[in-house]
DNA sequence: AGGAGTTTGTGAACGGGAGAACAAAACGAG
DNA sequence: CTCGTTTTGTTCTCCCGTTCACAAACTCCT
């Protein structure tokens, strides 16, 4: 029944994966300040999450605590890396070196937490003299050969809108199978592919609806 | 019973308001093609959901559809945008304008998206000669002037992880209610504030997951 | 005018995730 | 060694969201 197999947990939730990678930051904040060991509410409240929600979320990883005393903050933090597959770096390509592709060419953050920018793209041919973060704009057409050199999987998207989906079926021919979007298009890839959306305006719209609703709605909170 | 409310309708669910702007963002695309009309089938398919979901999604709103027609675009599109409530631009302001927030500040999207960037904030004083987009980059200390000034009511935190809490604080203290975060921070805020994350190593931490599951899963049970 | 064909709006079944609560396990004191 | 304390791992229940399926409502054609 069950038995668990820790060396291949297989069936973590999305919401479980999607919250993996605030532990591991949580727990690297605690190793950089020397912590050694924590309990799951001490770490629940660094992750901004319920205990219990935490310690199931843990469960499906394995049995790493040690009941009485916590987590070892390192081998915990070994382990969820592990789980979401950044103990070695990912290579990386970003598409469309604008506004926001050198904001992202520039973030060193990705680089502390298992990627590594490889290569950057453009189909404007006069941002090829361009030199961002220590690497060369390249030629969008060059997408063939760096994917394959470097085995890249993970594509970035920020173009316009207009060329998302047309640079994603490229990226797709080429054997990228996972995609983070950043342009306000539907991308729609074959299965087995990987897509994740950003979209701030979406974001900033959710906040403006509830926004609205404060100031709408005062008769049953009565903020005085 | 359930009386339909259509002026205020009341009870939207968190799931459904998150997929009203990619509606809305659909509805312009075809009202920009010179399309008047369009049924569910359509909008869901142009909007990447089941058509099912984007009823229930609609009926939330009210009833502003016709059996055997369709919905009119250019209707539908303003009912969207009121329950949003982006009918008027929001103003907003960013604070941080470093990599990030320079991109942020240039991005015309929001402009036509409902929400009007009204200033630019950042700690350093160096920064302060800049102009970005057409905005003077102003002392962080503006900020109680600027947010009464505007009666600005949604802030953006662009700065490093370090300072997001202090400035969310600040903000808070000067009545905005609304935080979209780029920071890889948990904020802590008072309740009846909102807060959304946007975290882009946690995007491709989840990409990265799934990748690796790609690669290990097609063993199934014995991987060697 | 009536019937055939569409398409909406919604009731109901289903699945997954959140949180409370507790038993099992480890540790330390005596 | 035994007991009490602490904290994990898990079970159970509830709620939210998704999807199916269908009656109601509207148009168009004859
Ligand atoms: N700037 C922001 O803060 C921001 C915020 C939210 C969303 N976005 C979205 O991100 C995307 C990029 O925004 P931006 O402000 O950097 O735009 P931008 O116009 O500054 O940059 C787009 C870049 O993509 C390149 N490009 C165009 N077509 C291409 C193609 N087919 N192949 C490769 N490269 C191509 C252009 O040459 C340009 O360098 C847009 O879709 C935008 O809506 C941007
Ligand atoms: N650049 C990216 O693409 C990217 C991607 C993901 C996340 N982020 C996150 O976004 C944030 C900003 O990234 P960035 O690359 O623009 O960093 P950055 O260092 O280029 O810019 C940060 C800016 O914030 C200002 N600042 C610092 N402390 C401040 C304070 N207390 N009040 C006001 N302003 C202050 C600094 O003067 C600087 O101009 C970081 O938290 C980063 O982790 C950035």
């Amino acid at each position: 029944m069950t038995a668990r197999t820790p060396d291949s947990a297989r069936d973590i939730p999305e919401a479980t994966v999607a919250r993996l990678p605030v532990y591991l930051r949580a727990l690297t904040s605690f190793a950089e300040e020397g912590t050694t060991t924590c309990s799951s509410e001490e770490l629940a409240v660094s992750a901004g999450v319920n205990s219990a929600k935490l310690r199931k979320d843990l469960s499906y990883l394995g049995s790493y605590g040690t009941r009485g005393v916590g987590y070892d903050v390192e081998y915990l933090r070994y382990q969820i890396a592990r789980e979401i597959g950044v103990t070695h770096d990912w290579p990386v390509v970003i598409v469309g070196i604008g506004n926001l592709g050198h904001a992202l060419a520039n973030y060193s953050g990705f680089r502390s937490r298992g990627f590594r920018v490889v290569a950057l793209l453009d189909a404007d041919p006069t941002r090829k003299d361009e030199v961002v973060a220590g690497l060369d704009v390249r030629s969008f057409e060059d997408i063939e050969s760096i994917v394959a050199e470097h085995a890249v999987s993970i594509g970035v998207i920020a173009t316009p809108a207009i060329a998302a989906q047309a640079v994603a079926d490229r990226m797709v021919a080429n054997g990228i199978t996972s995609i983070l979007n950043f342009a306000p298009t539907v991308l729609s890839v074959p299965d087995g592919v990987g897509v994740r959306k950003v979209d701030l305006s979406i974001e900033l719209q959710i906040l403006a609806y509830h926004e609205q609703r404060k100031s709408i709605a005062p008769a049953s909170e009565d903020a005085s």
